[in-house]
DNA sequence: CGGGATTATAGTCAATACCTATCGATTCGA
DNA sequence: TCGAATCGATAGGTATTGACTATAATCCCG
C-alpha cells in the first residue's frame, strides 16, 4: 500500500469516476485504474463497485474511505509540521551545563526561555567538561554550556561571554583598604580551592602557575558554595567567578579585583560539528548570552566594606 | 513521501543506525540511504546527523518521528480494519420501502436490526417502485423492500415472503355470515382503489381483471391507511395485504380471505445486480424476512365480528 | 597508522508506474 | 432500435525508480 494509491482511491470515491479522477490526479486513466485494482488486491476487498456510469463504494470502500482521508491529511501536514512546529518551539532539547555555571545562569535562563518557547521540553544535565563532552558527541546532550578551552575535534565552540575571576575574602581581611589587588597579594595567603576535576579549579591552578604566585591552598572543596562558606568562615580567601559573587546574597566577605593581571574565564556553548543546530538550540544559546551579559553587566562590591 | 519511506526512516530511528535499519527492512543499506535521503530532500530538512558511530534525530526529524509512527499504525490497521470492522457492522446502509410495506415492517426491522447492529448507520427511504428501481440503479440506496415483479436488467430481486391479500369490509356488511368469500364475490361491490402509482394499487387491478371481476371503484386513494378510513366509514370495501390487517388496531371493519384464488403479492429484497452485498446488507434483508413470516404468522381475524 | 564499522556513491538490473491505443460495456438521444 | 458518447479495463511499450553488488570515503578504536 502506498500513499499515491490512497490518494487515487480518494479521487475516485470524491469524483466519482476513474476518468475524472485520473484528471484529477494529473495521471492516465489506465495508470490510475491499474492502482486501484492493486490496492484493491492487496487489500482483498473490492473498494467500488463498477456500474455503468458512475461507481459506489463497497462496503470496505466505505472503511477505507475516512481512514486514507486522515492519513492523507496527516501526510500533507508533515511538510508544514517539520517546519512550522520548529517554529513553535515544539521540540526538545537536552542541556548540559557545568556545575561552576549551572547554579547561577539557570534559573534565570530557564524563565526566559520557557517564556518564549512554553512548548518546549528542556533537559537539563549537570556535568563536569569531560562527561558533557562525551555527552556531546553520543548526541546525548544538544548543547554544552561550559568554560574555554575545550579541544575536542568533533565539538564546535561559540562564545557566550568573557567573565572575570574576583578574589572573595573574608570580612576579617581587608588588604590594608586597598580595593583591588595586585596578582602578587595572593602570593601565601590561605587559599581554598576548588577540586581540579572542574575546569574552574584547573584554570585558577593556572592562573597562578603562570603568575608565579602560589597561595597556600588551606581547604579544597568540589562545590563554590562551599568555597565560599568557607571563606565566609575566615578559612581563607578563593577566586570566584563574578556571576557567583553577584547572584547570591552578600555574606561575611568582600569581593576584590586583580587590577594588573585580571583573571577570567571565557564561557562558551559547545555543540556536535557534525549536527545542525536547531532553531531550539540557538535561541537557547541566545538565552543563555543574555543572561550571561545581564548578570556580568551588574556591579558588585568589591570594596572591602567599612 | 511514499509509506516505506516512512518505514524506513523509523528503523533507522529505533535502531540507531541505516545498516541495522537495512536489516530490519530486509533491504540493502543503500537502497535505505536513498530513500532517507529522498525523503529529506523533500521534506527539505535533514532527518539525521550522521555522526561517525552512531546517528541522531535533528529536530525535523523529532518532528517526524511521531507522525511517520503513527501513520505507519494506521496503515498497518487498515486491512484489518476494512475486514473487521466489517463484521462489526459499523458501516452504512441506505434502504428504501414501498409505502405499502414500509409501516407494517419498518418499526420492527429496525429495532431488531439497530439491537444487532447498534453502530450501523441507517438511512430510510420511502418511495414508489419506479423510484426506488432508478434509486438503486443511481447507487444512491443499497437495498430496495419491494414487492414483485420488477423487471430491470440491472436489478436482482431476492424473495422475502409471499404474502396474501385480504378483503376489508366495514362492519355494516357481512356477506351474510361467510368467513371467506370467492372472487365472484366482489362483482359489483363498491371499492376503495389504491391509486395505480402504488403497485399494490396495480397488482389489484390485475388481478380483478385477471379474474373477470369487475368491482364499482367508488374511490381511489394514494395511501393504504386512507383506503382503510374510508372502508371503516362504510364506503366499500378493499383488498389489502395482510400485514396492514395484523399490525393496526382492529377498528370497525372486519377481514375475509378470498377462497378460490387467494390473491397474495411477493415481498422481495431488489439490488443492484452489479453491487457486492454488505455484510450489512445482507443482514438487513435477513431481518426484513424474518419480521415479515413474524408478521404474516400472526393470525388475523377474517371472520365479520359477531 | 591499520582494522573494523558505518554511510555514501557508482553502475546495473528488474520491477513497476506510466503512457497511448484500443476494446467492451453501458447510456442516451435521434 | 441504432449509433454516438462515455466510461472502465486491457494490452503493449517506455521510462522511472527502487533495489542490488561492489566500492569508496569516513570515522572510531587499539
Amino acid at each position: 500500500m502506498e500513499i499515491h494509491q490512497l490518494q487515487y482511491f480518494i479521487a475516485v470515491a470524491e469524483t466519482g469516476g476513474f476518468g475524472r479522477a485520473a484528471k484529477r490526479c494529473n495521471v492516465a486513466q489506465p495508470s490510475l485504474s491499474q492502482q486501484i485494482i492493486k490496492l484493491e488486491g492487496e487489500l482483498g476487498e473490492k473498494l467500488f463497485d463498477r456500474l455503468g456510469r458512475s461507481i459506489a463504494l463497497t462496503e470496505a470502500g466505505h472503511v477505507l474511505l475516512p481512514k486514507a482521508k486522515r492519513i492523507l491529511t496527516e501526510v500533507q501536514g508533515i511538510r508544514h509540521d517539520v517546519h512550522n512546529d520548529i517554529e513553535e518551539g515544539i521540540g526538545h532539547l537536552a542541556i548540559g551545563v557545568i556545575p561552576t555555571i549551572a547554579p547561577f545562569i539557570l534559573p534565570e535562563t530557564l524563565i526566559r526561555f520557557k517564556s518564549r518557547f512554553p512548548n518546549a521540553a528542556l533537559s537539563i544535565t549537570e556535568a563536569l567538561t569531560d562527561d558533557l563532552i562525551e555527552k556531546l558527541v553520543g548526541a546525548e546532550i544538544d548543547i554544552g554550556i561550559v568554560s574555554l578551552p575545550i579541544n575536542h575535534k568533533l565539538i564546535t565552540t561559540e562564545t557566550l561571554a568573557a567573565e572575570p575571576l574576583l578574589v572573595i575574602a573574608p570580612d576579617t581581611m581587608d588588604f590594608n583598604g586597598m580595593t583591588s589587588l595586585a596578582v602578587s597579594d595572593l602570593n601565601g595567603m590561605p587559599f581554598i580551592a576548588l577540586d581540579e576535576i572542574n575546569c574552574l579549579g584547573e584554570q585558577v591552578e593556572a592562573f597562578c602557575y603562570k603568575h608565579t604566585v602560589s597561595p597556600e591552598i588551606v581547604c579544597r572543596t568540589s562545590q563554590l558554595s562551599t568555597v565560599k562558606r568557607c571563606v565566609e568562615s575566615g578559612l581563607g580567601i578563593s577566586l570566584i567567578p563574578k556571576m557567583c559573587a553577584v547572584t547570591e546574597p552578600k555574606g561575611k566577605y568582600g569581593y576584590f579585583s586583580i587590577a594588573d593581571h585580571a583573571p577570567k574565564r571565557t564561557i562558551a556553548a559547545a555543540s556536535h560539528s557534525g549536527r545542525i543546530q536547531s532553531t531550539l538550540s540557538k535561541a537557547f544559546i541566545e538565552s543563555v548570552r543574555g543572561v550571561c551579559a545581564h548578570i556580568l553587566d551588574q556591579t558588585v562590591i568589591t570594596k572591602y566594606p567599612t
